[in-house]
DNA sequence: GATGAATGAGCTTTCATTCAT
DNA sequence: AATGAATGAAAGCTCATTCAT
């Protein structure tokens, strides 16, 4: 129940401004002088909160990433029904990076940026491996490396995106039942 | 049967230099400095052949792009049957971004840069989605957006790429063989 | 009576070593990096106050314009008497000229340049042009249109100053006089 | 009564080129590359005719100064009287000027550069030196220094040419013949 | 004579970072 | 905590010049 404010109004700011720039400029050009107006902080404000950019491109993924699970997270993990939240998952995180195109640019930016050095491709250690996994362990999947069905499941749901995002063609809750459907078929068990 | 000479050494020398060397820092990392030394070119013959780096930058894409498409295209377009051509075309995919690291990095870092002015997702446009198309005007793949199918293949394939060239998690043959099966039933007509 | 400290520590440093770089070396000459040393500023320093090279010999300009016509205002308008001024008008601009041989040399090459965008030739429309107006409007010098005036006055002072500066020739008291009044009777009234 | 033809139609070519790009863009903007591009040669056969861009801007100065000294000669030195010549020397440079104004930027602008290391203030050593002195020591002119002559006269009708370059201004025929009169009364013996 | 690809020193400018206030 | 002037290494790029053809 603990709700401690963990971040300043300066930090959340200067998050702020870092993602309207790097979707607009790229990591390469959003300067920290650039980022000094858009986010109407002092170089020394940043400083004082970050040792270099490379410590604000860092925290500012774990920001915005940590964000995006909340609100996967309690969407999504108040149904029980396994095939429920398998739906309920794929949407959700297709509505918010389609709701927040500049979080997915981001994303998909750090990821793919040495700043990533780990580069862990898109998550698929994270909350999406485990949702899988445990499908796959508990019999709602059929029996397969977790591998096969992360690259399926995320890589759909992240070029779906992409192609809402960038396309500007968008894919109507109906298509998206249908794609999810068949990829359900493919996992499942029955 | 001569296929016309469309780069010179140079220009060659050039995209191989900065290939390794995006794949090893980032786009930012890449300076012309350091090109020049990996290239074995001065920096004026870089200036010769592209008016800035950011030129460079999209001939390069277009020339491996251009690469990966005759590669494909050769290994798959020999076969009639549409099933065949569905398991191949993903198949040799992931065999070469796997067997080429460095030019899936390359693209993914690409596609997501400001670089890629009109942020077209992965080959979107491109030949994948004109072979799904193909599918369900031939009555291959059951009727749906040709979107929908674009997300689950290439997503797939990109994704399964991924996890292989960072995760270093391999997909035997097997399990590659298990995942497009998974997509075909999904798809398909029958 | 205190004047408003209109420039920086730095600003007129930078004016300073420029000047003398210009004079020594011309435009193309003084690179910013010899002006780093000349003016002992960082180059981070010269594009904090300037936008480019072109806007601080532009800038230069304007600073050492409004020094000399600082000068001669304070030197020549206490006069009431118009031969008089028209006599020291001449003459303090021939000793700032001389005195100040950099900055002579800087105009020149400011104003035959392409810095210059409006290339407006040597003060034709300021202060000069004004005075001879004045003169003609209140008939101390014969009706005429006053461009003949400022190429007839502002020509002999920038040309004898010219011949003093690169000629090495020295124009005594008493030649200027002689000029001068040469052009006074040219063009006065009686 | 010789007529060798001194300069061939690739050095005029150049020279040509050059007056453009000076007149345009200046000294520093006038790179070879661009050179190159105006006056539709190659940097091979520039550098076949010149040694160096300096060589160049030297032997360019030479070649219209000898065009306008040949014109002004063949303009004047037909005429015996001195009151005669000294109203068409200064009338006839005065056109030239104003029918070339490229010619007339590039000296100006070649004068005050370090090209022109001797940094001779307008051709004052020159054709017009002389004529002015011929006329002290033929007594037609009142004694005086002749640099004070040459400061009146050149810097009257060097003056008088750029106000109507630069400045659009027009001066009539009537409005010279003024102009070079008070210049007269200024300086003739009578 | 003529070409233009190739060179690389040196240019203008940027930008992450520091530090006195 | 907050500021922003100052720094200087390093970036992208230019351009006079060379030389094999």
């Amino acid at each position: 129940m603990k709700e401690a404010q963990e971040f300043s109004e300066k930090e959340i700011a200067i998050y702020n401004g870092a993602l309207e720039l790097v979707a607009k400029y790229g990591f390469h050009g959003t300067s920290m002088s650039l980022l000094t107006k858009e986010a109407k902080v002092s170089t020394g404000t940043i400083y004082h909160y970050f040792s270099s950019k490379d410590d604000l491109m860092k925290k500012m993924y774990c920001y915005f990433r940590s964000q995006l699970e909340a609100y996967i997270s309690s969407q999504v993990d108040v149904k029980e029904d396994y095939k429920e939240r398998y739906y309920l998952r794929w949407q959700k995180l297709y509505l918010y990076y389609t709701q927040h195109p500049k979080v997915l640019v981001f994303f998909e930016q750090f990821i793919n940026s040495p700043y990533n050095f780990e580069r862990s491709p898109h998550h698929f250690t994270g909350a999406y491996f485990k949702f899988l996994k445990e499908g796959i362990d508990k019999k709602y999947l059929k029996p397969a490396k977790p591998e096969i069905y992360v690259a399926m499941y995320m890589g759909s749901v992240v070029m779906a995106s992409k192609i809402n995002v960038f396309g500007s063609i968008l894919l109507e809750e109906t298509d998206r039942e249908l794609l999810i459907n068949k990829l359900w078929v493919g996992m499942s068990q029955v």
